[in-house]
Parts: structure tokens; C-alpha cells; sequence
DNA sequence: CCGTGATCTGCAATCGGTTGCAAGGCGTGG
DNA sequence: CCACGCCTTGCAACCGATTGCAGATCACGG
């Protein structure tokens, strides 16, 4: 059990295959899965390399291979709670599939051209981009490079062609909609994401038509600049400044958060004086505090999916762009007035 | 403009040499900071270079240069929120100095040498541990391989040296204790997270040996299984139902909150019926539903300082290794009564 | 005892770069 | 005009692995 590590260097193929008096090759064979070695070389290897403590270098064999198991995982939202979850469910996921996670936090989105070109640098085999829009500057990068990606939360787009899995938000806005026309609610705000996002378009998208059809107009639309706690408790107080309103519908649980503290320190009884959806169903909207009635984006199924998608890209390169859209479901908690009897 | 991915191959060193007229060398110097080339031929290589869309590929390079300019970012705390301002923070702090994070979810203790073992053989330049307890079987691992470790919120050990940067948890565990005195508590309760975290151990002993030195003695001591919400509201639950306590000291915010909802639930008012101190500030401490008096981590400088620390560690390495340690301080909100009169 | 085919093994080239070393080009001063 | 030294450049070896190919080994049936 003397594992050698002596000076500093890593111990290499040529030492285990000088140590097991064999070829590099029979150690590379040994270590490579469904190459053919005799029993007896086996075995002489494997001992020399436990004796040494011998690891694999995988990224000279990747030199080789083509494959260094990296997966880019880019995202902006290091601000959103929601994205605990996610980078949970992501990193696991990956992890199950013997991939690594190369993180890229796009705080800015004018590294995200830089980022990308790093990750080419770095070999990965995949991107997974996590985040409702595709920063800017990615469809020309994409586009030149051979590199598979999938987007997760965003949105299928017509002009080019990328991996999407992400949630159906038109169908999600139509859903809040729905329960607000049911219970009564008449004068009706929005209270959204970036307005560049596509997420938040969408939402507003299915609502407004919704509410249309039921022969109701949304009162007031405002944006938040961040997906945020304080974004969302400032967007909520200009809002309220300019328009009375019954019903806020708001396209992220955060913001709807800090909506509801915005009711709160003016003394506002929610559902009582006014009514909130949030969007996402994060861990924190079933807190006792908040308790938010909200749409529940199948976050669980989204993930799974993609790291799906993005594995057989890698498999399989030259496969056509895929859309999978999952459907969301409406969670009722307090924030949302009940049923008029 | 004709960058030429034409196959599905990448742009190699040699074809810029090629289409440059010159050698393998003198573009791979163009590349190199320092390393001398004419004017003549670097702008030849340049020019080359960017027609054919060249990216030089890390990982080979990494093969002579030994390296990578990969960091291991371990953590096992995925579902506590107040790491995703952590993330945020390391991973943008590791970019600016131009290192890359390779994310590992260290959900079960027990993959902890095997992740280890992953990120040596992808031959990281070092590895963050981010967790209050470095996971069962690491210090075997680590003293057996020349890596560079900095174990972030950890605390100094003497059995093994490994660099740590951390908060005085003592010293927080004494701020509370002070505070719940000053303000004429009697009953005191200790509600802290998973038993075998350092932090906890810290916390506590801090806390208990403050009161002591006032005459009073902690009523009850419960642990959470987990750093998450639900256990907060179980174990202050439990701990309610055992003991009348004036005011309970939590070893973290997340089991604040929790712990906060419980008393909500039964109709308990905070303050005034009882009293909660959290750790670590986090942005939701803030939050108007919580507005917790909590015990603040200076998680920006210790991320800084752990950061730095590993920069260090990779260029010089053989560095003796060293320890950090950060004062907190309270921040007073609603969560305890003011000053009697 | 030998031919045959299947199974192992090692050689050497390769992956995409870096780098020590020596040769080549150049300008300059004697 | 030649000797000298400096700045560039290319050659070739190397980083740590993989892999096609050809030769070696082996068991086995004839």
C-alpha cells in the first residue's frame, strides 16, 4: 500500500506498464472498457497501478477520444432562489450520467460570446444554457460552431434552430387567468419579469388573451429589471401608486414575494384586499409567511429532460433540433381570494 | 470572413501553421504571453488564425503546461438557499482570475472520495470545499494527493492542515448570547443544525459559554436533521412542545424561518411571546414576512479571501497552509424585543 | 507434429499543443 | 569585408494517453 506518489507528478501509463513489465497499450487497454486483454496481463496491471496509486489521465485521453464528459452549464440567474433547485436537480443529473458541469455564471451578458468561445477552448461536449432568454450574441456563435446545446427554460424560436426544453408559459399565463376571472376579479395588473425575457412575453401572452376572452383588459402592466426580492417589492409599490387594482398577476414567485411584503407594509390584507399569483412554485412560495397561490413549472421534468436532450446530442451529433414543451398547473394557496359562495 | 469549420474537426494548430507559411512553433508562441516572435510573423499567424476561426484547445496545452486553470467546487449544501449567493459569488469571483469552476454535488457523504478521485483525474488546478463539515474521507484523500484544497465555512482542525476560511462561529454563538442577556431573557432554548457540523459545535459553545458567564443555562438543545425549512419547523415544533422557552437561538436562517412559520402557525407572536435569533444574514432574513434579528457571516470577504487563497496555493505550492478567520457581527430587526424601557 | 484461426501484445503514429536547442538571418562595429 | 552577438525561427522531443496494424502466442483439431 505504498502508493508511490514521491515527488510531485502524477504517476503515468508508462510507469504502471514499466512497473507491470508489460506494453503502454496493455495498461491502456486495461483501463479502457471492451478492450481485449488476457486475464493474466490484467491482473499484472491492476496491481501495479493500485500499488502506485495510478489514475487516468482523462483529459490527454481526450486528446485521443474526442470526448472530455465536460458540460458546459451557463446561466445569469445566480440572483433567483428558484435556481437553488435547478443547479441541484442539473448537477445531480449530469453527475448520474458521468458528466461534469462546467459552470459559467453570465452576470453580464456581453461575456456571453467570451464564454461560449471559452467553453470551446475547454472541449466540452455540450452546453446546457439555463435561463428564459438565450443571451445575446449566442444564435451567430451557435450557429458557426459544432457544438451541441440545449436551452433550458427558454423558448422554441423559429429563426434558428437550437434544443429547447423549458415550460409551456402561454398556457401558464392562460391558467392565471382562468382563476382570477373565475373568483370575480375584475380590474386586473401584471406584474412581470425583464420585459425582454421571453418567459415573461409569454405569460403575458396567454393572460392577456385569456382575459380578453372572458371581456376583461389588463389594467396595468409593469416590469421588473431583475428577477429579485427587492425588484419585485418596488415594481409592486409603483404599481400600486398608479392603479387601484383587485388582482396582480405576477410572472415570477420572487417578485411575487416581494410583492406581497409590499401589501404588507402598507397594511394590505392579501387575498382580503388583493389577490396575487405567482409563477414557478419555488420551495419558499409554500412558506407559512407567503403561502402564494402560483403556477408550478414542472422544473423536476424540464431538467430530467435536458440533460436527456443534451446527452443524446452528444451521442448522436448531427440530430435534428428538439422542442420539448411541458405543461404547468395551477398550485391554490392563500394569496388568491376562495370561491364566492 | 470564410472561417472554415467545414468538416465537423476543429481548427488545429497545424493548419494555422500552414495557412500562416510558418511553423508549429512560432504560432503556438503568438499564443503564448512572453514568448518571442517578430512583428512579421505574428501578425502572418494573426491574420491566419482568424480566417480559419482558430481557438487554441486548452487541454492539450495543459498536457506540457500542467495547467488547467480548473478549480473543483464542492458542495453538499444544494438546497439551502443562502448558497446560491455563495455560487453566485465563487464562481464570479474564480472567472475574473480566470479559473473555471467545475461543479460537484456532493449530495451523499459517501461518493466524497470518488468526487475527489474525479477531479484529479480532470487534473484541477484545486479544489473549494464549500460546507461547515469537510466530508468523512477527505483527509485521508487529501493528504495522499498534492492538491490544493481550501475548505470555505470550515473550521481550523489540528489533526490535518488544510487551508480554511471561515466565520468565528464562536465568537457569533457569543453575539446572540449577549444580545438574548442584554435584553433580560431567561429561558433560553438552542435550536441548531446537523449535529456534526463544526458550526454548530461552534455556535453552540460560544452561546452556552456566554450564558454560563451570566448565570443561565440553555432550557433545551435540539438539532436539525438537515440545513432546510421543513426541518426548522419540525424541530422547533418538537422543541416547543417540550419546553417553555422565551427565546431560541438558531443555528441558521433557513431553520429561523422555519422555526419563525411554527410560531406563526400556533399563533405565537415574535417577539412578544418569543424571541429568535438566526445566522448568516441571508437575503431573506431581510424579507418584511421574516425580518429576522440574525448573527451575519461575512460571506463576501470570506469568499474573497477564500478565492485568493487558492490562487495562492496553486502558484506556490508547497505553501504552508493557513487559516482565516472572519468576525461576524448582529444585525437587529423584529425577531427579538427591544430594550426594556 | 503441423496448419489454422482466434486471441493477445507491442510498435509506432497520432491527438493538439509546448519548449529546449541549435541553426539561420540580421545589423553593427572594428 | 569579416567577425560578433542578438533576435527569430524551425526541428524534434515530449506531455499522457489511444488505436490500427502486424506479428506473436496459444489451443486445438486433423
Amino acid at each position: 500500500m505504498d502508493r508511490a506518489i514521491r515527488g510531485d507528478t502524477r504517476v503515468t501509463l508508462r510507469e504502471v506498464a514499466e512497473a507491470a513489465g508489460v506494453s503502454r497499450s496493455a495498461v491502456s487497454r486495461t483501463f479502457t472498457e471492451g478492450a481485449c486483454v488476457s486475464a493474466r496481463t490484467r491482473k499484472k496491471v491492476e496491481k501495479a497501478a493500485r500499488e502506485l496509486g495510478y489514475r487516468p489521465n482523462v483529459l490527454a485521453r481526450s486528446l485521443t477520444t474526442k470526448r472530455t464528459a465536460l458540460i458546459g452549464l451557463i446561466s445569469n440567474n445566480f440572483q433567483n432562489p428558484a435556481f437553488m433547485e435547478i443547479f441541484d436537480l442539473f448537477t445531480a443529473g449530469l453527475q448520474n450520467r458521468g458528466l461534469r458541469p462546467l459552470l459559467v455564471n453570465l452576470s453580464d451578458d456581453r461575456q456571453a460570446e467570451a464564454s461560449l468561445e471559452m467553453l470551446m477552448q475547454y472541449s466540452v461536449d455540450g452546453v446546457i444554457v439555463a435561463s428564459s432568454t438565450l443571451p445575446e450574441g449566442f444564435s451567430a456563435t451557435l450557429a458557426e460552431a459544432r457544438l451541441p446545446v440545449v436551452h433550458a427554460f427558454g423558448k422554441p424560436s423559429a429563426s434558428f434552430d437550437v434544443n429547447v426544453v423549458g415550460a409551456d408559459n402561454v398556457h401558464g399565463g392562460e391558467l392565471a387567468a382562468d382563476l382570477l376571472v373565475e373568483r370575480g376579479y375584475r380590474s386586473i395588473a401584471f406584474l412581470g419579469g425583464p420585459k425582454t425575457a421571453s418567459s415573461t412575453k409569454d405569460r403575458l401572452q396567454g393572460f392577456k388573451r385569456r382575459l380578453r376572452q372572458a371581456g376583461l383588459k389588463i389594467v396595468k402592466t409593469r416590469y421588473a429589471e431583475t428577477y429579485g426580492y427587492d425588484a419585485g417589492r418596488k415594481t409592486m409599490a409603483a404599481l400600486l401608486d398608479r392603479a387601484s387594482v383587485e388582482a396582480v398577476f405576477c410572472g415570477d414567485d420572487i417578485l411575487c414575494m416581494g410583492a406581497r411584503d409590499t401589501c404588507r407594509a402598507r397594511g394590505l390584507a392579501v387575498p382580503g384586499d388583493i389577490g396575487l399569483i405567482g409563477f414557478n412554485d419555488i420551495a419558499m412560495a409554500g412558506w407559512e409567511g407567503y403561502r402564494l397561490t402560483t403556477v408550478r413549472q414542472p422544473i423536476h421534468d424540464i431538467i430530467v429532460s435536458a440533460v436527456e436532450l443534451i446527452v443524446s446530442q452528444v451521442e448522436e451529433p448531427g440530430r435534428a433540433a428538439e422542442a420539448r414543451i411541458f405543461p404547468c398547473r395551477m398550485v391554490e394557496r392563500d394569496t388568491i381570494r376562495p370561491h364566492a359562495e
